[in-house]
DNA sequence: ATGAAAGCGCTAACAC
DNA sequence: GTGTTAGCGCTTTCAT
């Protein structure tokens, strides 16, 4: 069943007229006489008209179209990114293809390939987990096809992101509980192979290391972004002899699963042990106790890193390659509230 | 800046062949001298050839895109469909075209709009709360455009929908909370123009008769789906001089404010004001107490409505419009978990 | 086994 | 003002 089969042609043999003509007069072509652009534009209403934007895409070589290229749209963050990228491309005049690389590198390329080949004018992609071989986004940027990282971008690549200061995110969250009087702070970290994650657990070393306090040993965990790993992971933490005071997580998705665990096993929140966690997702208002968390720039993230792609697109030579950093605010709430305890 | 300007016609000129030998053997047709294959094969890799798909698809006139509406990225809910559907649609070598209604019944048809020039294949949507006049929808129907609702469907259109039974569900839900020995159950509805959740209402409702206990006067309150309203009503409900004893909401998103807002006014949780909701989102499982919510099945939906639309696109005449029902599954948890208090 | 030509639906350069 | 022609990149008869 095709969508609509009504073509220029078709309308053009309808009313006695020339495909150029018909196609002129849709589009308002101030050569055309008045009487023939009314005809026109009626019948096409009539017979409710569409045009073939696959033809005037193949004509034009520009299909007002941006591929969005994302781990998994499970997670609160992409979702909520491609939430504004969506909105943002939309109000621009342009639809947006989306691909998942559920983290894997080969579903990335895969994707990439095929947003490229649906002839996507850009695109807009944050890096799975697994990719450590960045070929794929190389030949992207050699072909200078207009590319946009944001939140995991690919350091060594010679292309523009949208990124927060992650690093100095931790920081600041990490000398928010040392300002509360916190002293053994441990940080649940993701795998070693996400950068993001090594920025905040350099923002967590550059604290204690500017307060004099390097972390005890063990102090520093990976986890997988699963419940079970997270959970483990801070009762671990938990039942050291000598037990963190506070807890920074990589992840809201890291944070539940471990503060509940931490409750569970007698832990007092905030009192025995602080907790900060990272992307402000909005059932943390409502955990109990209420959840600190570093809040994204959610809305900017998708704005920015659509202008930046449509500047791409429309600039007549290769633009350089910008780092856009927005700004980050920790949302201080009752897990990390008030002195210690 | 062009993604990929190596066509079909360099590639020909450059072997000394013609565009059409070039494309035989590139799609391996058996015609073509494995001597020839093998040249073109390998002068299009070393050029990274790629086929423009706009071209294939005007040939063709099939674009294997799908289009997807629904009204807010920022929902748990519909980002965990687009999740399975986007997995289900790359499975089947489809490419997945997003819009967002807002909620609202303009931008809903304006995205419908789009996304048909695009030449999506079939729609995949879950209506506005706004959409009261389905005209842009009818539309579809007569021009048989494949067409699957899911979630939010129009009851009255003759068009395939994945649903699942919410009056039941939601029955359910009521009678569970009447087993524990609650009589006095309240519910927090959505806004009225809701189907999803008027049906859900219905089997509370329905769920009460068959127990013979009529809701109080008051006792159900429609909120729109906001913090504000959700924590207002609940707490308006826990004010009345005979309070109820249990509280059934339209979704997590209201759960949360309004058991947070519960707690903060002094109700015991499960003992005074048991607490059911639905969706089930990952936060559920946090929540103090953890909250007991229907489990929608998201990752079924998206199958189902990616495999009927399929089959729709496939279809050498029109189908005839289904209703696939999926089962919904309470998950008990500690806010309506035991006896009475 | 390969090429020439037509056409998918549309726009644009060039007539008249 | 309007029609004719060519062409976007590809596939597909129809020849040879």
């Amino acid at each position: 069943m095709k969508p609509s089969p009504v073509t220029l042609k078709q309308l053009a043999q309808a009313l006695g007229l020339s495909v150029s003509t018909v196609s002129r007069a849709l589009r308002g072509r101030p050569e055309i006489a008045p009487a023939t652009q009314q005809a026109v534009r009626q019948l096409a209403q009539q017979l409710d008209y569409q045009p073939n934007q696959l033809a005037q895409s193949l004509v034009h070589s520009a299909t007002k179209t941006l591929g969005v290229v994302v781990p998994d749209l499970g997670y609160h963050f992409y979702a909520a990114v491609l939430y504004s990228i969506e909105q943002a491309a939309a109000q621009a005049g342009y639809s947006v293809l989306v691909a998942q690389s559920h983290e894997s590198q080969a579903l990335e390329a895969a994707g990439v390939q095929n947003l490229l080949r649906a002839q996507v004018e850009g695109l807009l992609v944050a890096l799975a987990r697994d990719t450590t071989d960045y070929a794929h986004l190389h030949r992207l940027i050699e072909r200078q096809v207009p590319l946009v990282f944001f939140d995991r971008h690919a350091d060594g690549l010679p292309a523009t992101a949208v990124v927060v200061d992650n690093q100095a995110a931790a920081c600041q969250a990490t000398q928010h509980l040392l300002a509360s009087g916190r002293r053994r702070i441990a940080f649940l970290a993701g795998p070693p192979t996400l950068h993001l994650s090594n920025q905040r657990l350099a923002g967590y070393h550059q604290a204690l290391a500017q307060a004099g306090l390097p972390p005890p040993p063990g102090y520093v965990r990976h986890v997988d972004y699963t419940a079970q790993t997270a959970s483990r992971e801070a009762l671990a933490l938990w039942q050291l002899p000598h037990p963190p005071d506070a807890l920074l997580t990589v992840s809201d998705r890291v944070a539940y699963p471990a503060m509940h665990a931490l409750r569970r096993a007698g832990a007092r929140i905030p009192e025995q042990v602080a907790l900060v966690s990272f992307n402000n997702e909005p059932a943390c208002e409502y955990m109990t106790p209420s959840l600190s968390s570093v809040a994204q720039p959610l809305a900017q993230i998708g704005q920015a890193a659509v202008a930046l792609l449509l500047a791409q697109i429309k600039a007549p030579k290769p633009t350089l390659p910008q780092r856009v950093v927005l700004a980050t605010e920790l949302v201080v709430r009752a897990s990390s509230g008030g002195e210690m305890g």
